[in-house]
DNA sequence: GATGTAGTTGAAAATTTTTTTCGATTAGGA
DNA sequence: TCCTAATCGAAAAAAATTTTCAACTACATC
């Protein structure tokens, strides 16, 4: 994972300043995944609610995190590395998958300039599938 | 398209009524494919807000309709042919690629059940592209 | 065609979510 | 240490969505 650090430095290049808060949304971030704001909160109560959502955009605009739209409300997590979601409509539970069919076999003659895509999966986990064999 | 004669068979179909408001609200969605709420709600004024909500609650329910996230609030499109989204970040310009790297080449082994998904790409449009030669 | 009823509607109010204000506080350069 | 633009957050405003509930209506049945 890219240390804090990194961001910290990403923050400060930008003219913004690396305040307290700003880094106890970021480890509220390093915890886990796709949260949800209410999720994020209360891994940080100290920082104000208009100023989570002040540093969520903040972090947002110059990449750090990744605003995710699965469905439910919003969900943030740190855009470390490429990768794409699966949501089971059973049980709700979000993973990842790495597997890139946009970066691995381009698109067909588009007439646009991508500069990057979203891809979400949504049908049945593992668990959920039970036993069924395939 | 498909008739919403058809659509209204389906509503009955789920022991739910056809009313007048709901097939307004499938007018209006005819009209434009990907429209925000405002939108909709322009195109069938009669209609009111509470109804509006839950009637493209329903509509999405039985399929007949797909809710769309792609940056800025809900939209919402009459769920025809199965494509996917290219929104220019410079424009706002919304437009539709029927193209599915997902339907065409299996994703690996993702021990998941996929029953549909979701492709967005984000860019800039061959207008916003300007003449710059690719 | 008249009747009964469960499904539907929408104005008003309640909630929830997000944004704006603005005075107090602070990170970080000089 | 000083200074100042950037930041914070409580409070209020605005926007989005949901809940209530009494009146209304589609449509199956008679
Ligand atoms: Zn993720
Ligand atoms: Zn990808
Ligand atoms: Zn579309
Ligand atoms: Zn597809």
């Amino acid at each position: 994972m890219a240390g804090l650090e990194t961001v910290a430095g990403k923050i400060r290049g930008r003219g913004y300043k690396v305040t307290p808060q700003r880094m106890a949304v970021l480890e509220a971030l390093a915890a886990e995944q796709h949260q949800s704001m209410d999720s994020i909160r209360s891994r940080c109560p100290r920082v104000g609610l208009v100023t989570m959502y002040r540093t969520l955009d903040l972090l947002s605009e110059i990449g750090v995190v990744r605003r995710l739209d699965l469905g439910d409300g919003p969900r943030y997590e740190l855009a470390e590395d490429h990768h794409h979601h699966m949501i089971c409509e059973s049980c709700g539970d979000i993973s990842e998958f790495e597997e890139c069919p946009i970066d691995d076999g381009p698109l067909g003659d588009l007439d646009f300039e991508i500069s990057s895509h979203s891809l979400e999966v949504y049908g049945r986990c593992a668990v959920c599938a039970g036993g069924e064999r395939r």
